[in-house]
DNA sequence: ACCTTTCTACCGACCGGTCGTTAGATGCAC
DNA sequence: GTGCATCTAACGACCGGTCGGTAGAAAGGT
């Protein structure tokens, strides 16, 4: 089981239970158990076990952004960029499903530096994707839209496969990707997006937090 | 800031803190203060920490479902009815984002029975969007797809609102559930959505977890 | 009206247990 | 024997939860 390196096993128990379990509820001596150590010797490894998430984001988050660049290289055209872009986010998502999931779930255990170092990172990863919208719609290619909502509804949507993606599932993940891309570029391509929104005509229709449901 | 029932007090200074600080990192003495009262008086209210947010769990899904029983009361046509739903599915999000938040964040916190039961809510309400999927598709209006995948991306996408949303922010509810309205109908309704994944054409295109990176 | 009992809502003190972390000794490879 | 990797042992802090008790309002009998 072990892959050499002590150090990397740590890691990867950690993926697996933080993965499974959460953050808080994974404990120093969960991980020493899973790595087959006392839970002293961790600190050998890793100064803390903020330390240790960290880390494991802040790989994830420079290969994530590693690999949108390279799968964007030599291809040309807006929407084949944005397909290109698409395909990548989802497919890293579903092939380190784990890793991911964590990134999306555990932010809150960093100290507010890390917590900052990999919001930076996420927002530079998100600046590409907002810059492909952009060029898009200034090509005529999608329509006028907010960029930001945008780019959100594509990530988060692409990010949401890593809760529930069983890599024993019905569905391969190229396909699942395909699903993906063709829903966002469908979504982008037509006129009907726009933020006119002088047709609403309605009251109230959520209950209030903590209220009694009541309509209109 | 309380009104009336101590019990309705520790459960909003619940749903506070437990959206900013998260279910785990909250701790009864954190609520006992926001609340005003000494930590054991909490468990005259509730049995433990975790009914507490079985509670606040319970009632946030009720009142979801609720709501988009409600609005779907009364509209007739499929693509109605689907800008409907995403529209009630967003409204409700974004109007108790907090409580969304939680529940969509803290599953992890409730025993395995609690846990089954939330569960079972949610996908009670998954199947009346799968139900909206199915017609529209049978009826042409809709393009054939994968139902369940579908499902996932509409809800998912709504619902990531409440991780961002902030109340003061450039745009309001209405206008954000208005693009996802759109952006949502457009990508199911064109003909272009398949699981045709036979022009896939690629390798590797993801660095496996703890991996370096390396691409083709 | 009076006294007694019950109930509500809370308090201060405390418990066993677990947490993340540290200090210092030990084995082992070179 | 030098240094790396791991060990045993322990630390203080804090956690969720329990306990016995209590002030005061309400209920009930006579």
């Amino acid at each position: 089981m072990p892959s050499g390196h002590m150090k990397e096993t740590i890691k990867s128990v950690a993926i697996d239970l933080f993965f499974k379990k959460g953050y808080f509820a994974t404990s120093i001596s969960d991980l020493a158990r899973g790595s087959g150590i006392q839970k002293a010797s961790i600190y050998y490894h890793y100064a803390s076990k903020e330390e240790l998430l960290f880390h494991i984001l802040e790989n994830t988050m420079d290969d994530l952004t590693a690999c949108l660049k390279t799968n964007l290289e030599n291809v040309a055209g807006v929407e084949e960029r944005m397909r290109a872009a698409v395909r990548s986010h989802v497919r890293f998502h579903l092939e380190r499903q784990k890793e991911n999931f964590i990134a999306n779930s555990e932010l809150r255990g960093l100290t507010s530096e890390h917590y900052q170092d990999i919001v930076k990172k996420r927002d530079r990863y998100e600046r590409i994707f907002q810059e492909l919208i952009r060029e898009g719609s200034d090509a005529g290619v999608f329509a006028p839209g907010d960029v930001k909502i945008l780019s959100y509804a594509i990530l988060t949507l692409c990010t949401a496969g890593a809760t529930w993606f069983k890599p024993s599932g019905r569905l391969t993940i190229d396909e699942i990707a395909l699903i993906y891309e063709n829903f966002i570029i469908n979504g982008l391509k037509m006129g009907t997006i726009d933020s006119d929104a002088s047709n609403l005509k309605n009251g109230r229709t959520v209950p209030l937090e903590n209220k009694k449901y009541n309509v209109k």
